[in-house]
DNA sequence: CAAATGACTATAATTGAATTACAGTCATTT
DNA sequence: AAATGACTGTAATTCAATTATAGTCATTTG
C-alpha cells in the first residue's frame, strides 16, 4: 500500500475513534507508520486531511444508498428505502455518528462546516434522484431542490428528532403512512 | 401595582435585554425596587421566577397566534397564518429571541429545557386546532400529535433553516404552494 | 407581628499566570 | 528526490486565587 493510502486510512481510523480535535497529526503519522512531515507532502493541513476523509465517507454513504434501492420498485418505495439507508448510516457509521457529537458537544468549528457540507450533499442527492423521476416521466415537475429539502426534513423530523422528545420512537409504518399520503402523493404523477 | 406584579415586570426586563444567565437577582430587586429577599417570598429560586416569565411569554404568542386566524377563512388559511405568526413571535419578540441565541451560544440549561418545552407547547397548540378540524369535519382523522409535528418541523425547515444555509430566503408563495399541496391537501376533506 | 430587607455564606464562575500540547516547518538523513 | 522528526510559535489547558452570585436568615419596618 502507497504512503498516501497508509495515512488516509490511519486518519479514518484516529478520526473515528477520537473525533477531530483529539486526533493529532502525531498519532496519525504513528498509526501509519510515517513521519509527520510525510503527511504534509500529500496533505497541506489538518482540515484538507480531514476533508479527504469525509468526502470518502460520503461517497460510502451515498453507494449504501444507492444499493438500497431496488431495481423495478417505485420512486417511492426506493426513495424511502434511501433516505432510510443514508438515516441509518448517519448514526451507525462510526465516523458520522463521532462527528455529529462532536459537533454538539464540542463544537469545533471544521467539524460543524463538515456537518452543514455533508448535509447539503444529502439534499443534493436526493435532488438529482427527484429529477432523474421527472425526466422519467415518475414524477411531477416541482420545485426539485427545495422538495429535496423538505423531504429531508421530513425523514429527519419523524425519524431523528422525534424520539429525542417522545422517549418512544414512531412506527415506521406510520411515518411511511404519512408521509406517503403527503409528500409522495403529490409529488407522483 | 403589587410587589409579585413588580418583580414580574423587573425579571421580564432584565431577562429580555441580558437573558437568563447574565440576569442576577439582585438586578431584578433592583429593577423592582424591591429587597432581594422580597423576590423569594413570591418564587422559590431564580428558575421558578424564569419559567413564570417564560410562562407568560407562551400566552403572549397564544394569543398573537389565535388574533392571526380570520373568522370564516379556511382551516388552510387560518393554520398558515397561525403558524407563520408564531414563527414571526419566535424572531420578533426580544425574550424568544434571547433565549434562542442563549440557548445556541452559551448553552445555559434552564434555557435548553425552556426552550424544548415552549416548542412542546406550540406543537400541543397545533395538534388542538387540527383536533378542532376534525370535529368540525373540515379535516380528515389522523395522526393529530404527528401531523402537528411534521407540520411544524416543515414550517421551520422551509422559513427558518432554509435561509440559514441558503442565503436567499424561500418565497412565501413558494412555502404555501408547496405546503398546500402536500401536508394540507391530505389533512382537508 | 407579618412582611420586607440586605448583610452574610457557601458555592460556582471567572481570571490570569504557568504549563503543556500541537500544527506546521525545515534542516538533515535516507 | 522523498522522508523524517527535532524544533518553534501559538493555542489550549491547568490550577490557584479571586470574584460573582444564588439563596438564607437575623434584623428592621410599617
Amino acid at each position: 500500500m502507497d504512503r498516501r493510502t497508509e495515512i488516509l486510512e490511519a486518519a479514518a481510523k484516529s478520526f473515528s475513534l477520537f473525533g477531530y480535535k483529539a486526533t493529532t497529526m502525531d498519532q496519525v503519522a504513528k498509526i501509519a507508520n510515517v513521519g509527520k512531515g510525510t503527511i504534509y507532502t500529500f496533505f497541506a493541513n489538518k482540515e484538507e486531511l480531514f476533508n479527504a476523509i469525509v468526502v470518502g465517507m460520503i461517497e460510502e454513504m451515498r453507494t449504501e444508498a444507492e444499493a438500497a434501492a431496488i431495481e423495478g420498485a417505485t420512486f417511492e418505495e426506493n426513495a424511502h428505502a434511501r433516505l432510510m439507508s443514508i438515516l441509518k448510516f448517519r448514526t451507525t457509521h462510526q465516523l458520522y455518528a463521532k462527528l455529529i457529537d462532536e459537533g454538539k458537544e464540542i463544537r469545533t468549528p471544521a467539524v460543524q462546516e463538515v456537518l452543514v457540507d455533508i448535509e447539503k450533499q444529502i439534499v443534493k442527492f436526493i435532488a438529482e434522484k427527484i429529477q432523474k423521476g421527472i425526466n422519467r416521466g415518475e414524477v411531477k415537475p416541482c420545485n426539485v431542490e427545495m422538495v429535496a429539502y423538505l423531504l429531508f426534513k421530513s425523514y429527519m423530523a419523524l425519524v431523528v428528532d422525534w424520539g429525542k422528545t417522545h422517549h418512544q420512537e414512531l412506527d415506521q409504518t406510520e411515518i411511511i403512512d404519512l408521509l406517503s399520503s403527503t409528500i409522495f402523493k403529490s409529488l407522483l404523477i
